[in-house]
DNA sequence: CATTTAAGGTACTTGGCGTACCTTATGTGC
DNA sequence: GCACATAAGGTACGCCAAGTACCTTAAATG
């Protein structure tokens, strides 16, 4: 229960102040954090370990999940998307990389955290870039490629596209609450859906040929009505 | 505060048990669900609602989230899908009802209990047949349709295809925490997703060939703001 | 050295879940 | 009808951690 000499109690050192007791406290928290869980993760335990007191805390994070977040986010690095040479290669292994990560340790306490901020926006959107998901840039990236080698579609380049494949990992887990995903699911969701989605969809050489009719209002359809089910 | 003659004070009347009981604290939890949502589900107050005690809930349920949800299902009814007799507009109504659901205030409902449930299996099963969603029949018989019709290739009839669409918008809400879904969006969905999708893939002579029109513009469009990564 | 700023120390309020325990109806089987 | 088992009613309380208040004390600032 000694603290170690970085976090050290409040005895007789010199007193820490500014970042490098922030530092401290976010160290604390990674360590309570990798440890227990958010669940596990208690202001007054942090305090403790950190050496301080939960004031130190307060003044810099409002509440204990903005903590949790920062946090969590010191425990995570950022990765550039794989290049094999292959869409297929690239998709897989990308895939692979999220479903290792959601599977891990930090995986399940990105859950906890994403289930404590429950549609808070703004944190919310902070986890967004270290999840990894949503993040579509590593996704237009791997397209991108694949474009260029003639094995996608140009239209694909669009986000709500690009991000298909992840987005129903992610389904996977935030929804269905598995600790893990088989990798035939991974493969199923990229052979059946990604893949067919995103390739040049007609056998046409001319890519403009077919799908990128141009514009036109996107079908009158209105009768915004029929109730039936909620409310 | 006065308790209507259902779920009355414990004052004179006979003393409720079994399915009555039940009945009445169903009610007072669903009530008290709709005014103030599952954040203001206390036990107490049901108990104080229904005229009763916590025992009588905590015989019956182990805890406030699984009588949280028993009142969620309570307040919910299922449809079935639409039929218009064309897969687009189908489709469209689908999702509209969904983001129709998802908006409102049992829709927010639902949303605090699956954060609450965060990723707990079982519970979140009892969810999902009413956040009629992930239920991949009504999908499966809307595409049944359209395969008959020549609108959809026989291959989409696979629960992981046929649910793309819902699991996209499911994600806004999920992961964005929007509260609500523009209905451009629902159409974007709709017409560079899921109808590239499951259309025939290979386009022939068939008079489905004629792709009724992904509409809208297919720019590209290569998202502005990027720059997060991964992991 | 005086003053301001932030850290340390403590104790406390709050809020609700979940439990314990006892009393009192109800209803069922004899 | 009566006695016993069963379940409801009534209350109080333990618990646990979040967040707050307030004062003391060390460090920067100048």
């Amino acid at each position: 229960m000694t603290e170690d000499p970085t976090g050290r109690p409040g005895a007789g050192r010199t007193r820490r102040r500014g970042a490098a007791l922030e530092e401290a406290i976010l160290r604390a928290a990674a360590e309570e954090l990798t440890e227990a869980g958010y669940a596990g993760l208690t202001m007054d335990g942090v305090a403790a370990r950190a050496g301080t007191n939960k004031n130190a805390i307060y003044r810099r994070w409002p509440n204990r999940l903005s903590l949790g977040i920062a946090a969590y986010r010191r425990l995570t690095t950022t990765v550039s998307p794989p290049d094999t040479g292959d869409l297929r290669g690239d998709v897989l292994e990308w895939l692979r990389r999220a479903n290792r990560h959601w599977s891990s340790p930090l995986g399940v306490i990105l859950r906890e955290l994403l289930s404590a901020a429950g549609g808070t926006s703004e944190l919310l959107a902070q986890l967004q870039e270290r999840s990894g998901d949503a993040a579509a840039a590593p996704w237009l990236t791997i397209l991108e490629r694949a474009v260029a080698r003639g094995e996608a579609a140009p239209e694909a380049l669009h986000p709500r596209v690009a991000t298909v494949a992840i987005v129903l990992l992610r389904n996977e887990f935030v929804v269905r609450g598995v600790p893990t995903v088989s990798d035939d699911v991974l493969v199923e969701i990229v052979d059946e859906v990604y893949l067919p989605l995103v390739r040049r969809r007609a056998g046409r050489d001319d890519p403009a040929a077919r799908d990128p009719g141009p514009a036109d209002a996107p079908r009158p359809e209105p009768d915004p009505r029929i109730g039936a089910r909620e409310e």
